[in-house]
DNA sequence: TCTATTTCAGTTTTT
DNA sequence: CTGAAATAGA
C-alpha cells in the first residue's frame, strides 16, 4: 500500500458520519463568532491575552467537524504544549458527538516527530529514532568537536551547539552555513556543524531542532510526499503562532498550502524570539497568506480592569506591535499592589506572608489559585524555603525536570541504547554506570576501532576483531554488557517498559550502586520507582501508527513531555514557575517577582532596544495571567553568586501611571530607617525613579481615570533579617578582625570591614573600600593580607 | 582505572 | 554558591 493511499483512507474514514445540531455559537462575541465561523481562506486572528482564543479554537474545529463535515482526520491542530494539546482534545470532546479520531493534536514538534517517523527512511534514520535532549545534544557536539579537532577550550560545546542550533530553526543548511562562514567562530562552527550531522545520522537520532528541520527538508525533497500532506490536511490551525520560529513557519506553508490555515496569536505575547521565534510571521502574515483574513479578539474576560490597566500601560511602550488594547468586560478590581523589600529573602517572606493574609481575607482562594512567577529559575529557591518555613505546600514548575537528574538519565539512557543500538551517546553513559573498568582510554580504543568498522559503538563491543584489539581484560566486560542489551533490546519487543525497566534495575544492581554513592540514596531509589511507575501507568496511544514498541513511545513521549505538561491541576498547592512557563495559564492571584534592572530586564537585555521589548512583553504576559490581585514585587539588594548586589527598581514599572497601582514596603524595609511610606516627606525615591518614563503612562490617560477599589490592609509581617552571628563564629578563629574595623589593603587601599563570614583559613571579609572605584570586595583573609588601618 | 581534590566557570528564558 | 571539568594521586 503506498503512503498516499493510507493518508487518502484515514483523512476518509470519518467522512460520512451523520452530523449533529448546529455547534451553539451563542456565547461568542461578535469578533469570535467571525473567526469561527470564517470560511476556507488564511484568517488571522489577533487574540489579546484572555481573550478567549482557545474557545475561538475548539469552537471553530467543532464546527468544521459537526457543521462542515469535516473529517477530524483532516485536521491538523498546533498547539503550544502538550497539556495545551490535551484540554483541546478535551473540550472537543464535550463539543463533538464522537472523540475527533484520527486528528492530529499536538506541539509542532510531536508533530515534527510523528512526521519523521513515518518518513524515517527518507532522511536517514528509521522509525524508532531517538531524540535527544539538551545535555545528549551538547555531548554530541563536544564529540564532534574532537572528531574536527575544534579545540573545546576556544568556544564551548555551548557557544557551538548554539550556533548551530540557530542555524537549524533558520533554516540554513551545513553548505550553506559554511559558505555564509567570515569569521573564525562560525569557521569553527562550520566544521563542527556537518560533522554533528554525520554522527547524529549514524546513531539514528534527532535534535529537537531535527524534529522540525528534517520534516522540512524531506517534504521540500519529495514533492509527492508532500503534497499526499497537503492533500490529507484541508484544515491547519496553529495557537500561539507569534513564537512560530522560520523552520516552524516553513513546516505550515508546505503543508497548508492550500491556504486553508488559521493561525491564532498576539504580538504582545511574543517571548521566544532567543530561540528563533520571527516576529515576522505575524506581520507579514498577509503577505505570505495571500487574501487573509484578520480578525481581532481584544475584549478580555480573564483580569479586571485595574491590572488591564496596567498591562496596556506598560505594553503601550513598545513601538514594535500592530497595536491593540485590551478592553475590560470584568468590574474595576483591587489596584496593583507594587511591593519594595530589603533582599531576596525579605521578599520572599513577604510573599508567603501576604498569601496567607489572602486567604484569610478571602476565603474562596485555594492554594492552587495563586502564582509566584519569576523571571530566573534561580529566584525559586528562596521561595521554596520561605514557603516550607511558613507551611504553605507549593508544585514547582520547571526548574530541575524529572528526566533531568541523573539516576534517571542513568536509566533513560539504558532504555534509549536498548531502543536504539546506534546510539553512541547513550552508549557513552550507560557503559560508565555502573563502574565496569572501562574508562577513558578504553573508550578511546573502542570509539577508534568502531569508528575504523564503521559500528555503532555497542556492536563493537561484541565484535571479535574488535575484542583481538583490545587488552583481555576488557573483553569480559564489554561482551557481558552486549549480551545484556541484547537480552533487553528482545524483551522489549513485548513487555511493559515498567518490567524492562525492573530487569535493568535487577541485572545492573542499580540500588547497590545508589547506595554506594552517597547519603541521598534513599530519594534516588524513590525517583527510580517512580520512573518505574510512570512507565507502567504509560498507556500506549498508537495513534494510528504501527510497528513501534511499548518502549519506542514511551521514548518519544518523555522526550517531549514540557515542564508545564506535569502539572497537576488538582493539587491543592500554590504554583512556582518562570514567566515563560506561565504562558497560557491563568490564576485569580498573582505575585511577579524580582522587579529590578538587571534581573527583569535582564542586564544582557538591556543591549539592545528589541531584546528589551521583549522583555517587557514578558511583563506583559506575567501582568495578564492575574484574575483578580496582582502583586508586585522587588528586592532592594539581591545574591547574585553569592555577593550581594544593590539593585534599581526595574524600568519597566516606570511607565506604570501612580495612580494605577498602590505602593507598599515591607517592615524590614521601613525599619531599616530609609521608609518612605506614609511619612508625608514628599520625592520618595520611586517618583524620581518613575518620572523618567513617564511618556507610557501618558498616552494612556483615560485608563488612570478609572476607579478602582483600594486593597483592605494587608498585614505586612516580615521575618527579621538574617542575624549576623556569622561574624561571631569568624571572631573565635579570627580574633584580630571585626565588623566596622579599619584596615588596609596592598592595592585596595583603606576600608572598613562590612560583614565576616565563614571560619578558619577560609573566613572572609566583605570590605567596604573607601576608593569608589574599589567599592565593596569580598576578601580571604588567609590571603588578603590585610593591615589594621592606623589613620 | 578510579577517586578525591581542586579549580573553574557560569546563571535566561524552553521544545 | 553551585555543579561540572581538569588534575593529581592511589
Amino acid at each position: 500500500m503506498t503512503v498516499s493511499a493510507a493518508l487518502d483512507r484515514a483523512a476518509g474514514a470519518d467522512a460520512q458520519d451523520a452530523r449533529p445540531e448546529e455547534t451553539p455559537l451563542g456565547a461568542l462575541n461578535p469578533a469570535q463568532r467571525t473567526a469561527v465561523v470564517h470560511g476556507d481562506s488564511p484568517l488571522l486572528v489577533l487574540a489579546g491575552a484572555g481573550s478567549g482564543k482557545t474557545r475561538v479554537l475548539t469552537t471553530r474545529i467543532a464546527r468544521l467537524i459537526n457543521d462542515r463535515g469535516v473529517a477530524p482526520g483532516a485536521i491538523l491542530a498546533v498547539t503550544f504544549t502538550n497539556k495545551a494539546a490535551g484540554e483541546m482534545r478535551e473540550r472537543l470532546a464535550r463539543l463533538l458527538v464522537a472523540p475527533p479520531a484520527g486528528m492530529w493534536v499536538g506541539t509542532f514538534h510531536a508533530i515534527g516527530a510523528r512526521l519523521l517517523r513515518a518518513n524515517a527512511a527518507l532522511v536517514g534514520r528509521t522509525p524508532n529514532f531517538t531524540i535527544y535532549d539538551e545535555d545528549d545534544t551538547l555531548s554530541a557536539v563536544r564529540h564532534a568537536m574532537e572528531a574536527t579537532g575544534v579545540s573545546t577550550r576556544d568556544w564551548t560545546p555551548k557557544v557551538i551547539g548554539g550556533a548551530i542550533s540557530d542555524a537549524k530553526n533558520g533554516l540554513v543548511s551545513p553548505e550553506e552555513y559554511a559558505r555564509l562562514a567570515s569569521d573564525r567562530l562560525s569557521r569553527a562552527v562550520a566544521a563542527v556543524y556537518p560533522a554533528l550531522e554525520t554522527a547524529l545520522r549514524a546513531a539514528n537520532a534527532a535534535t529537537f531542532d531535527d524534529l522540525l528541520v528534517l520534516p522540512v527538508r524531506l517534504l521540500e525533497a519529495h514533492p509527492a510526499r508532500r503534497a499526499a500532506y497537503e492533500d490529507r490536511f484541508r484544515h491547519i490551525l496553529v495557537d500561539e503562532y507569534q513564537d512560530t520560529n522560520r523552520a516552524q513557519y516553513a513546516l505550515i506553508r508546505l503543508l497548508g498550502a492550500h491556504g486553508r490555515v488559521t493561525v491564532v496569536g498576539d504580538d504582545d505575547q511574543s517571548i521566544y524570539g532567543w530561540r528563533g521565534a520571527d516576529i515576522r510571521n505575524v506581520l507579514e502574515f498577509e503577505r505570505d497568506f495571500p487574501q487573509a483574513t484578520i480578525v481581532r479578539l481584544e475584549e478580555n474576560y480573564r483580569s479586571t480592569s485595574a491590572i488591564l490597566d496596567v498591562a496596556n500601560a506598560v505594553i503601550s511602550v513598545n513601538t514594535r506591535r500592530l497595536g491593540k488594547t485590551l478592553r475590560p468586560t470584568r468590574g474595576a478590581g483591587e489596584l496593583v499592589t507594587v511591593v519594595n523589600t530589603l533582599d531576596e529573602r525579605d521578599e520572599a517572606a513577604w510573599v508567603a506572608e501576604s498569601i496567607r493574609a489572602e486567604r484569610a481575607r478571602a476565603a474562596d482562594i485555594a492554594l492552587r489559585d495563586v502564582a509566584i512567577l519569576y523571571r530566573t529559575n534561580a529566584q525559586s529557591r528562596t521561595f521554596e524555603e520561605a514557603l516550607r518555613r511558613a507551611s504553605i505546600p507549593y508544585r514547582l514548575v520547571g526548574a530541575v525536570r524529572f528526566y533531568d537528574r541523573r539516576e534517571i538519565r542513568d536509566l533513560m539512557s539504558y532504555l534509549k541504547l536498548i531502543a536504539n543500538p546506534a546510539d553512541d551517546e547513550a552508549f557513552r553513559r550507560a557503559i560508565a554506570i555502573p563502574r565496569r573498568g572501562i574508562g577513558d582510554a578504553a573508550m578511546a580504543q573502542l570509539i577508534a576501532l568502531a569508528a575504523e568498522r564503521g559500528l555503532p559503538l555497542l556492536r563493537a563491543a561484541e565484535d571479535p576483531s574488535v575484542h583481538a584489539a583490545l587488552r583481555p581484560a576488557l573483553r569480559a566486560p564489554l561482551a557481558e554488557f552486549a549480551t545484556l542489551l541484547g537480552g533487553l533490546r528482545a524483551a522489549a519487543t513485548e513487555s511493559g517498559v515498567d518490567e524492562i525497566l525492573r530487569r535493568l534495575t535487577d541485572a545492573i544492581r542499580y540500588g547497590d550502586f545508589l547506595r554506594s554513592e552517597g547519603p541521598d540514596w534513599a530519594d534516588r531509589l524513590d525517583n527510580v520507582r517512580e520512573l518505574i511507575a510512570s512507565a507502567a501507568e504509560t498507556v500506549v496511544d498508537e495513534g494510528g501508527e504501527v510497528g513501534l514498541t511499548p518502549l519506542d513511545h514511551f521514548l518519544q513521549r518523555t522526550s517531549l513531555t514540557s515542564a508545564t505538561d506535569q502539572l497537576d491541576p488538582n493539587a491543592d498547592a500554590i504554583v512556582m514557575m518562570t514567566l515563560h512557563n506561565a504562558k497560557g495559564l491563568e490564576f485569580p492571584v498573582v505575585f511577579i517577582t524580582g522587579l529590578e534592572d538587571g534581573l527583569f530586564p535582564l542586564a544582557r537585555a538591556c543591549e539592545s532596544a528589541e531584546q528589551l521589548e521583549e522583555e517587557r512583553r514578558l511583563l506583559y504576559v506575567g501582568i495578564t495571567r492575574a484574575e483578580r490581585t496582582l502583586f508586585i514585587t522587588r528586592a532592594e539588594q539581591r545574591r547574585r553568586n553569592g555577593e550581594p548586589m544593590a539593585s534599581m527598581e526595574s524600568r519597566f514599572l516606570a511607565s506604570i501611571p501612580a495612580t494605577m497601582i498602590e505602593r507598599r514596603e515591607s517592615i524590614a524595609v521601613r525599619s531599616s530607617g530609609r521608609g518612605t511610606l506614609g511619612t508625608g516627606s514628599g520625592g520618595a525615591w520611586w517618583r524620581n525613579a518613575g518620572s523618567a518614563g513617564g511618556a507610557g503612562g501618558a498616552s494612556n490617560p483615560a485608563h488612570s481615570a478609572r476607579p478602582s477599589v483600594r486593597r483592605p490592609g494587608l498585614p505586612v509581617s516580615v521575618a527579621a533579617p538574617a542575624a549576623q552571628d556569622a561574624a561571631a563564629d569568624a571572631s573565635q578563629d579570627a580574633p584580630l578582625y571585626r565588623v566596622g574595623e579599619r584596615v588596609r589593603h596592598r592595592s585596595f587601599g583603606t576600608g572598613t570591614i562590612a560583614e565576616l563570614a565563614g571560619t578558619g583559613s577560609d573566613a572572609k571579609a566583605r570590605v567596604d573600600f573607601d576608593d569608589a572605584d574599589v567599592g565593596r570586595k569580598t576578601l580571604v583573609i588567609a590571603k588578603a593580607g590585610l593591615q589594621q588601618a592606623f589613620e
